[in-house]
DNA sequence: CATATTTTGTACCGTTTCGCATTAAATTCT
DNA sequence: AGAATTTAATGCGAAACGGTACAAAATATG
């Protein structure tokens, strides 16, 4: 009673780490071209677990959606570190979305969300709601630091701050685009830098 | 002889119009949701025509590409016209932009190529390579407005054309994700209207 | 030890998928 | 008029699809 053991037959499996490996299933093919069978195989579960687990095709997607997004608000939450100047959060953000979308084997896969979500988001209502939720709690946390910076003195002093922080965002969606259309590292940082010096005014 | 009839049996539809009719389906659904049958209803051509005149599912959804990426740059180089100035010219890209983005039913279906392209271009090279064409070439088209403009002293000395033209595409790929994300057009329209002030300087 | 409960694995169901084989129709060329 | 050629329409067929029924296995409870 008291570890939380249940009353059945336990699970054999690791349902965050199945998760992990749906994700990956899905990150590359996109949810409508991921089959049950190459979610299975990836995951080591058959069909009739992972339906027992997550519920149908579209519920396990929204799953790793969801983690995925709650993965990226961490770490963009540590790359925004008030304590350093905001030309370095930015930077620190970029290069942190870097790492993870040019991390493919054939191709780069950019982001979950901009990469397969979008896609889904016309026809799927649950998708374009969670697409449209991390977007703007992307931007959001990004407009407080904006803020910060505005009071600080380290943008001008008419800057908008949500404005602004929107377009920065953009500078990532742009990021997540063109890493999937195959964009070189060296032109992503680039254009990474180069959002920042727009952003934040010359160093 | 003189016109171009052919030898058998004439077509019965026109094949211009039943690209734009799978554009449609393609646009909302995807490459890889969209089925024969979607296809062949909306073009009001049964499969066997439809695999006659285009070749099989990818050789009809990369013809739609083409078509689109041409239409694309047709309206851009209107859009960029140099009579008008540099802020002029961002402008009437990014509302052109939204005026098909934002054309949808239920939901809005942004940019054909962003928003159903970039799913499939990690298992798919040909769809890659018109994709990373496509948004190369546009980069290209704005970065010789750019340069104009930095002739023209429109621009600061300094500024890089090219750089500043990857960020004016930027926002048009933000643009795109955000708007089958379900953003209004108010917030669309507000986030251009930053953009242009951001890369060419308050008015 | 028996019963209740949950998970696992096999096998299967009906549907949908893409692509093509085949035949009928419409046109040009000889 | 008849042969050649191209398109149209019906329909098939093998495979893949998402999802589930069912029985065996593994655990907790009484």
């Amino acid at each position: 009673m008291k570890d939380g053991r249940k009353r059945g037959r336990p699970r054999a499996f690791d349902a965050k780490a199945a998760l992990g490996k749906a994700r990956d299933v899905f990150w590359d093919k996109g949810f409508a071209a991921a089959s049950l069978d190459n979610l299975s195989a990836a995951t080591n579960l058959n069909r009739p677990s992972l339906y027992g687990a997550f519920g149908d095709k579209e519920d396990l997607y929204l799953d790793t959606l969801e983690g995925y997004r709650q993965d990226g608000m961490d770490a963009l939450a540590e790359a925004l570190d008030p304590s350093l100047p905001l030309r370095d959060n930015l930077a620190r953000v970029y290069a942190g979305a870097l790492a993870v979308y040019l991390h493919g084997e054939t191709a780069a896969r950019g982001c979950l969300l901009i990469g397969t979500a979008t896609v889904e988001a016309v026809e799927r209502e649950r998708v374009r709601e969670v697409l449209g939720r991390s977007l703007g709690d992307f931007d959001g946390e990004i407009e407080k630091r904006m803020r910060l910076a505005v009071e600080r003195g380290e943008l001008a002093e008419g800057a908008d701050p949500q404005m602004l922080a929107r377009l920065a965002s953009a500078v990532m969606h742009s990021l997540a685009v063109r890493a999937r259309a195959g964009d070189s590292r060296e032109t992503l940082e680039a254009i990474a830098r180069s959002g920042v010096e727009l952003i934040c005014g010359p160093a």
